[in-house]
DNA sequence: TCGTTTTAGTAAATCGTTTTAGTCACATTT
DNA sequence: AAATGTGACTAAAACGATTTACTAAAACGA
């Protein structure tokens, strides 16, 4: 019986559902007036300056009575706007485009857009099949994050940390000369003249121009980085556990370095693990240097000294770019935005000891 | 010159970006049918089996010729099914609902649904505004996460993390007073009798019950939790920086403890912090457990023993029975789906010393 | 009083699909 | 030879808004 009973108001929720959602034909008609008239009104449209307050309140009172909500599919296909943007990311549980998304949600949110994200695990027929399902949806125009760019640019897109040049496309970067810049100069100016290095999986779009500055930041300072000194992320776990690996390998070639310049802090957490289970203590025996200043960062034991990349305002300035794009308040947009990068020093990186 | 060429081209883009995207009426004045029959064919309906194959590959090879992408919006606003849903969370740069985001994508992207997501930063205009506007886009469904449904449930709704036990919503929960016995047991069985617990911030809907399963645990055991050494999470600050705070008020109470269970890992991770700054040392001196199983507890130094709560499984499970109750496939669901903690036990809990 | 403007609306087209209910020519049955 | 199928398609009505181009009545100006 009581089973019985909550069935039954399952249903009458799921009846409402569908029976509720009056449209603008069925309010008309209650109020006795045409949809026209009813459309100038709810949107306040300049024609409806002729409209006496009284019938005015009429509809809104009926509007609001009948809890008549517009149905915005058919608005947007008639206005052709859908206020609507299309987010591609790697994969969200990264944290990395997480915090992307939260400086492009605080844009969008406050100009009333919303978007719709989709995922594509670096998979190939999902690189294809969801811009393409965006474009079907829609969106007016597509943010990517750390993505190749293979599909069709029939909208406005802007690709953060995406490095292809491509006609029609913003990219937000780093100003990864300046990141390098800074990372290897504060090695340098702490002593370290052997550094080591962990590149980024092949597959990110960061890792071939993280490396380039780098190394040039260095032969800059006569201290080239030996080869068997860097090492290379692989695996796409977007745990510590890909960088502990790294510098095992590093580890294992039994070269003399004094310092380490990690991809990212993940990886240079699992660095400092390994360093640790050698023997090695951070920073005394060797200094860590990461990458991001993800929140984990400022807390790890040691707290990590980081070249931070302002995510969120990478996130935020994608948004702004397009929505300018759009609103064709510029009708000319740059090939690429770049952001600044800070050196946050914490306490994994120290003055080098010996000699 | 040069400058020109650019700003003309981005213009083609632009253009191409009007111009392009043929409709179906368009199509079938190109190949002489009507749009009927190239629906008909399209979409493979079972009508379509009196037409010869040799006109469907016109039809198949002009839609590709011309790019033929059909209008989502105009094919939802016919059949009444927008294949999408709305998401909301409190906010996006947390790790939490990005992990259960990462759960709902998951399953929504095999079903070919998309998602809109919507913070509401813990503002009550908002956690009023953003439904609002997600039923107006026609969302079929709405998933909420950490957050207190306030709106009218038109739509069917699950809630991961929710604790309102309202008609037509699911909620997607922790078994909590498991999670409670395995982490107050581990901590007993290890010899700790004097447990501070840090409770989470009052706006988290997993507060209460947390605090209630814990203190119900301890007093099980006849190991009642000192209310001196109960603290709690203040501020809405994603770091852990919260925790570092109220490990220092339960500090400056002098009481003594040889346990803490915090609230979660980030928490967890600031009050080590704070011990330490006070000179103990974890786990010799003082054990730490923390909640969730975030990625950072495993590198986190020492490594974290925490209660792992199963985030991206949780959203999983949350599209999984939306998605259940779209197709009517079931047509009363349950109030509460509860999902399994478990205990992961790492470097920052060890058995009590002395006495 | 007649012509013009203003007021208060409305009918119908439109956006791009899907779907219902046909049509028309030809072949097959009885 | 009339009735019945069936193969290949289509006209027109949805879906729920917005927008263009009216209209009828009232008010106003000369």
């Amino acid at each position: 019986m009581p089973r019985k009973t909550r069935a039954t108001s399952q249903k009458s929720a799921l009846k409402r559902q569908n029976g509720e959602g009056i449209s603008l034909k069925q309010l008309a008609l209650h109020v006795g007036l045409s949809t026209t008239t009813l459309s100038l009104v709810l949107n306040d449209a300049p024609s409806a300056i002729s409209i006496p307050q009284e019938t005015k309140d009429r509809i809104f009172s009926a509007a609001k009575e009948l809890k008549y909500r517009p149905n915005y599919l058919a608005r947007s296909l008639r206005v052709k706007r859908t206020h609507t943007l299309g987010v591609i990311v790697p994969e969200l549980s990264d944290g990395y485009s997480a915090m992307v998304l939260s400086g492009v949600e605080a844009v969008l949110s406050k100009e009333s857009y919303f978007y719709l994200t989709a995922s594509h695990l670096r998979r190939d027929d999902l690189l294809e099949k969801h811009p393409q399902m965006l474009i079907e949806r829609q969106v007016e125009g597509i943010i990517a994050v750390d993505t190749p760019i293979r599909f069709e640019r029939v909208l406005p897109v802007v690709n953060v940390s995406g490095h292809q040049e491509l006609e029609g496309v913003t990219n937000v970067v780093l100003n990864h000369q300046h990141a390098a810049e800074l990372g290897i100069g504060h090695l340098y100016d702490l002593g370290h003249r052997r550094i080591a290095v962990i590149k980024g999986q092949e597959f990110s779009s960061d890792t071939a121009v993280r490396w380039d500055t780098i190394d040039e930041a260095a032969r800059k300072r006569n201290i080239d980085i030996d080869p068997r000194l860097a090492g290379q992320l692989t695996g796409d776990s977007p745990s510590p556990e890909v960088g502990y690996d790294a510098m095992k390998n590093i580890l294992a070639t039994g070269e003399k370095f004094t310092a380490l310049f990690a991809f990212n802090d993940i990886s240079a957490i699992g660095a400092i693990r390994a360093l640790e289970e050698m023997g090695l203590r951070v920073p005394q025996d060797v200094s860590v240097l990461g990458f991001d200043d993800i929140y984990a960062a400022a807390f790890h034991n040691p707290a990590l000294t980081t070249i931070r990349q302002p995510l969120f305002e990478m996130g935020s300035l994608a948004a702004e770019t397009i929505l300018n794009k759009l609103a064709n308040r510029v009708n000319e947009s740059p090939q690429v935005l770049s952001v600044e990068p800070t050196l946050i020093v914490r306490q994994s990186t120290a003055r080098v000891l010996n000699k």
